[in-house]
DNA sequence: CCACTATAGTTACCTAGGTAACTAATTTCA
DNA sequence: TGAAATTAGTTACCTAGGTAACTATAGTGG
């Protein structure tokens, strides 16, 4: 094992767990980052853009792409936060009622991705990752 | 730890890494992308464009767009390969001559990416990945 | 031989993440 | 108080990976 080993298979991972889940989310008119953003919306309730980007450490560009997508689909709402600047992002009502699909739809995928990784090597692997990429951070 | 931490850790790990590489090779007017063609080139040799995108896990497309640059950077030459349709792609001399400090720099990039994280768990965690991705592809 | 299928690479277009630059608003501090 | 610094979000543009469709070439089998 060297280091371009171990970056490689983690790339990979990265993109065929990406791939995989924008596959099945297509057919309900979502992709995966923009599940990520309805997703903490729900866990979190309305956040403001510059939450969401660091919550899912996204830089502010492609998080106001997103966000945008998701008002044109009618899945969010930007609403005036404490300030002028300041801009509050919350589901829609057909977002919330689309919810419970979308999850069912992620945790499958999630579930079919896993099958055959033993909980415990799930385990493992995250505590590796966070580890490592918390003093990375 | 749910499936969703265990993604976002991993995706946010690649990006990164990603990220890092790419700021370290800017410098020398590389992309980290560029790199692993060049690098896979001179630890195997000439490689078709098929054979690369199978060694890298690549599309075509995108390795099509690669290699274009890289053509015109100079730094690959595309050579028929067997049959008309087929491309050989080989280093050129400017690329060798190159590539020592190319590889100087992606190397320390990644020392310094490790710095903090023991060698037992890169290697825990290559073969996590490892493992997972042999039972996903 | 030749129609059909498969293959290698390309083009067009999509999403996603990033940086740089920018605008408008807010905060800081002399 | 007001200039300077900081902040929240946006615009422009870049790279990277993907799918669909395509072109030219090669292989297959009746």
């Amino acid at each position: 094992m060297n280091s371009h080993e171990l970056f490689h298979t983690l790339h990979q991972l990265s993109r065929h767990l990406t791939n995989t889940l924008n596959e099945a989310l297509k057919p309900l008119g979502l992709y995966g980052s923009q599940w990520s953003v309805i997703f903490v919306l729900k866990s979190k309730g309305s956040l403001t853009q510059k939450e969401l980007c660091e919550y899912l450490f996204v830089e502010a560009p492609p998080m106001t792409r997103t966000i945008q997508r998701l008002v044109k689909q009618g899945y969010v709402l930007q609403v005036p936060g404490k300030d002028k600047r300041e801009k509050l992002i919350q589901l829609t009502d057909v977002a919330l009622k689309m919810f419970p699909l979308w999850e069912k739809t992620v945790i499958e995928t999630n579930q079919s991705l896993m099958k055959h990784f033993p909980e415990t090597s799930q385990e493992k692997l995250f505590h590796l990752q966070k580890s490592w990429l918390q003093q990375l951070l």
